[in-house]
DNA sequence: TATTCGTGGCA
DNA sequence: TTGCCAAGAAT
């Protein structure tokens, strides 16, 4: 099948079968003068970076309502953001998207730039992310790939290489396949096309649109492409976490600026290592004087590492931490979140 | 170039 | 239960 006969195809399907997504106008970009929202773009896609569709989807609706525009949030105090940030992961982007946010503001006048060059230049905005912007908010024929093009496309063309070296292969692929005509629908198209049909595990060929044009499929095992590299085995670490109160109130800290979970709050912790803590180590770097008591563990899981976290409560004062109501604590990142239930629950 | 950086759902 | 995985970027 020639490229154009394919992209005739999957754009056909996208036409019936695109995604219904909150952030997404519709099949229509580029035509009929309909254009969305750069900041609502620009949003969605620094969400989905890394996250599936549906745990961005109500920090997306969640943001939208709070900061309409991307001058209402530039204007935000870093802490709110951060806070609505908690619970998506990968806190890098939040600090990126005030960043970018107010380098908008200041330097561009409130208005996004509407090239991919230009967008290339804010806080947040990759290779992937950038391309996609100037294709779906401004009708750029960028080269869109994010991972699902790139398991897409290796099917299509049946890419014996594995990724991650597969990479800049497949990007030059994907290359072949873009046009001047509906480039934001063709980014958006393949993508859809990845999460719903073309899929990582099992794929739906059979509900395929472009199957017929699929080396992949046509070698009968579809679902081993793309092909990949072991992955290293995750490292396990212990830690201790510092549950203090005074009655509803809860001790906290500002974790530092960069680094894991950098700028979110915390449970003041100890350091993260790989050896277990004795119970001498852990009274030991209690943030605070007080009558510690083991109250349990909880495990949580990181990208590059597992976490078992010892649980310490107390009653008691402490010097520089961050009195915190109870029922605040969803501003807290999902594993002190997980932490601060255990050690509160009257279950341990 | 290789590492670092979250989270929750699912087979 | 464990590993895999999701619209990657920064360093």
């Amino acid at each position: 099948m020639n490229p154009e006969a394919l992209r005739a195809k999957l754009l056909a399907w996208y036409d019936g079968e695109a995604r219904d997504l909150a952030w997404r106008v519709g099949p229509t970009d580029g035509r009929a003068g309909v254009r969305q929202d750069p900041y609502r773009v620009w949003l969605s896609e620094v969400m989905l970076q890394q996250t599936t569709v549906p745990h961005a989807t109500p920090y997306f609706l969640k943001f939208t309502a709070r900061w309409p525009t991307v001058t209402a949030l530039a204007n935000e105090d870093d802490g709110e953001v951060m806070a609505a940030w908690a619970g998506l992961g990968y806190y890098a982007r939040a600090r990126n998207l005030l960043a970018c946010a107010r380098a908008v503001a200041k330097d561009h006048g409130g208005i996004f730039p509407d090239t991919e060059e230009g967008l290339r230049g804010l806080p947040g905005l990759g290779p992937y992310t950038a391309a996609a912007v100037a294709a779906i908010a401004f009708d750029r024929a960028t080269n869109v790939v994010d991972g699902n093009v790139e398991r897409v496309v290796s099917r299509l063309f049946a890419v014996e290489t594995p990724l991650p070296d597969a990479k800049p292969e497949l990007k030059r692929l994907a290359e072949t396949l873009v046009r001047d005509d509906r480039p934001g629908d063709w980014a958006q198209a393949l993508m859809d096309l990845g999460a719903t049909i073309c899929k990582p595990k099992s794929p739906l060929c059979d509900r395929c649109p472009v199957a017929s044009a699929c080396a992949a499929l046509a070698t009968g095992a579809p679902e081993t492409y793309p092909h990949k590299t072991a992955k290293a085995i995750r490292p396990h670490r212990h830690g201790v976490a510092y549950v203090l109160t005074q009655g509803d109130l809860v001790a906290l800290v500002r974790r530092p600026p960069k680094g894991l979970l950098g700028g979110m709050l915390a449970l003041p912790t100890s350091d993260w290592r790989s050896a277990p803590f004795t119970e001498a180590q852990a009274q030991a770097a209690a943030p605070a004087p007080a009558d510690w008591r083991h109250v349990g563990e909880v495990e949580h899981g990181f990208t590059h590492f597992t976490l078992t976290l010892t649980l310490l409560r107390a009653e008691g004062e402490a010097d520089g931490v961050i009195w915190s109501p109870r029922r605040d604590l969803d501003g807290l990142p999902s594993v002190f979140l997980k932490a601060a239930r255990a050690a509160l629950s009257n279950l341990i």
